[in-house]
DNA sequence: TCCATTTAATTTATCGTTAAACCAATATAG
DNA sequence: CTATATTGGTTTAACGATAAATTAAATGGA
């Protein structure tokens, strides 16, 4: 894939040029393969964790609880949406699904009437243990078939390139 | 996050007793965040390539087009749908999407009954080098900003994880 | 003080995905 | 040959996400 077209030279004509050989070809082709990998795994693993999660918890709910179990502090709906690097109409989305839930309570800011704050609640953090609960056996499964080492070895990388893409958006 | 669960006598009581270390846990603390990494470089990459697609094109259907491009043959949508690890439903849709724009072709199967057979049109082939050099100028910032050592660096092991994931779902 | 800008949150439309139910056609076992 | 199982593809409902438009409130500079 992207094996046709001359680096450098982008985005002007894209006749091949034998004599101008593109030094930065594959390296391209290797970016996209990273982000290729990500996508997968990415999915794989998202589905994998919610086949075993209590009814009617996902990981974007799990991950707003997880974050308020271990921070223990009040948030702003923005302030999550930062946190967890999507937008706030997915925030709002997600916090409403835990308020039906009674995971969360969300009350306005009083000293700011445009926001809120949203704290977890103690039905939120049962429900947070029984994730921990339910997840632990993939997560030691993975632990014993595959070792932490490649996870280990890969975070460092992943943590650059996610820092980059987040702060170039 | 996961550091109150004392791995090994799951799921039983969770009450901590400080005399039995949890030895495993920081290694589950690790892979845990691996795939939030995962996840969050997955979302910001998507959208940040999608912006600069042509209208109407996105990374599903550009996946598509590219395995036709380098492949260059004629494929069934269950062959796509394995190859891209995705459900038969998605891959229905996105094959319809690229067939509305004409950039595939889908015919029934003359030797089997169920199957249908895809192939990419010539219109096809020129969307294709538009999102090639669509995406070139991003791929090559990512290429001069950050180098493809981070990148290749953690390609093996995301191969391994997604091959494992893959294997094991 | 007032107006323009920024910030917080929601809403709506669109997209890609899964899971599950479904139909049709092929393959297989008795 | 027939009954059953498997395979290929579509459809529907639900979810998570984005982007863009909207409303409301705070902020900051002339």
């Amino acid at each position: 894939m992207l094996n046709k077209a001359p680096v450098g030279r982008w985005p002007a004509e894209l006749e091949r040029r034998e004599a101008i050989k593109p030094v930065i070809e594959p390296d391209m082709i290797a970016i996209f393969r990273f982000f290729n990998e990500v996508g997968i795994i990415h999915q794989l693993s998202q589905s994998k964790f919610e086949s075993v999660m209590p009814e009617g918890m996902s990981m974007a709910q799990f991950s707003v609880l997880n974050h308020f179990v271990r921070l223990g502090r009040i948030e702003s709906p923005a302030r999550l949406a930062k946190a967890f690097q999507v937008t706030k109409g997915a925030m709002t989305n997600t916090l409403g699904r835990l308020e039906k839930q009674d995971y969360v309570s969300i009350k306005p800011d009083p000293d700011d009437g445009r926001a809120k704050l949203v704290e977890i609640t103690q039905k939120g953090k049962v429900a947070h243990q029984d994730c921990i609960i339910a997840l632990a056996p993939i997560l030691g499964k993975l632990n014993s078939d595959l070792g932490v080492g490649d996870f280990a070895k890969a975070l460092p990388q992943l943590e650059i390139i996610r820092n980059y893409l987040d702060n170039n958006r």
